[in-house]
DNA sequence: ATGTCGGCATTGTGCCGA
């Protein structure tokens, strides 16, 4: 008899990608899923009420589903290969019009863990209450993160944060000084959400800079690699100790009809035991 | 300042949001 811990399960790999329509990227999205093969995939902006997602096309690839959906603008899901349990839509205790987090227990056994897909406000232009909205929306993410960590479980906090990190994550600081994803005051708020004692999983194994997961369709911004890296994976302690990989998946951006977001993903091993 | 997308209300095009 093999023992599964000689051998091991595979390591868990969750993914988020801004998907920007999931009814417009439905071949892309399909076409990733097929070669990436994620056990989760955390979407934003698909751009639909969940009557109109296209969940045959996951279901017949064996991925289950809960949807947080809007018509027009925003939503969030969760595809899984493992069932989907515990879901809760909007962030608890706040009365969001905009449908901008989801969360699930990924029901996978020893791998299980928590992951919320997470479409945080752009928040520009500044001087406006779209500003105002991010950080308040960012204070209410932090608060709930906060709540998430005492029950000490493997938590996966992965979206489009639309909060450029630092310097290096941006092909030209100078370029995106005035806007909302740039301001101190949204990476102070993304720097308190790490101080919780979150990790940002590509920074935790990757130092490069150059390493963006996002470029404007205009001015020909990929082919230019004129990028900034806003999609991020934050893993609690738990789930930080499971971490064996993390990429961002920069091809789908070359492909036709591409989101300007591309796939960013890791990997967690099954707890040691 | 602008570029380019997607959705929508709407049938040809302009607006919103990013």
């Amino acid at each position: 008899m093999l023992s599964q811990s000689k051998h091991g399960a595979d390591p868990m790999k969750i993914a988020t990608w801004n998907v920007n329509s999931i009814k417009a990227r439905l071949p892309n999205v399909l076409a990733w899923l097929d070669a990436a093969k994620p056990d989760v995939l955390l979407m934003q902006e698909i751009k639909t009420v969940a009557d109109g997602f296209p969940t045959m096309e996951f279901e017949s690839r064996g991925y289950n589903l809960a949807i947080h959906g809007q018509k027009t603008y925003n939503g969030v899901a969760i595809a899984s290969i493992f069932r989907l349990d515990d879901v809760r839509r909007g962030l608890p205790g706040y009365e969001d019009p905009q449908a901008r987090f989801i969360e699930a227990w990924i029901d996978a056994g020893d791998r299980g863990c928590r992951v919320a897909s997470i479409y945080l406000p752009n928040g520009n232009p500044l001087g406006t209450e779209k500003f105002v909205y991010k950080l308040d929306w960012m204070e209410r993410l932090i608060a709930h993160a906060r709540k998430l960590l005492k029950d000490e479980e493997a938590v996966v906090l992965g979206g489009d944060y639309n909060v450029i990190p630092e310097d290096r994550d941006c092909h030209d600081p100078k370029a995106w000084a005035g806007d909302a994803l740039f301001q101190p005051e949204s990476r102070a708020a993304f720097r308190k959400l790490l101080h919780l004692g979150y990790t940002e999983a590509f920074r935790a194994l990757h130092d490069e800079p150059l390493a963006y997961s996002f470029w404007n369709y205009q001015a020909r911004a990929f082919e230019r690699d004129a990028g900034i890296r806003i999609d991020h994976l934050l893993l609690s302690p738990q789930a930080a100790d499971r971490l064996t990989a993390c990429q961002i998946d920069k091809a789908p951006r070359a492909e036709e009809h591409a989101s300007d977001h591309v796939p960013v993903w890791c990997s967690l091993a099954a707890p040691e035991r």
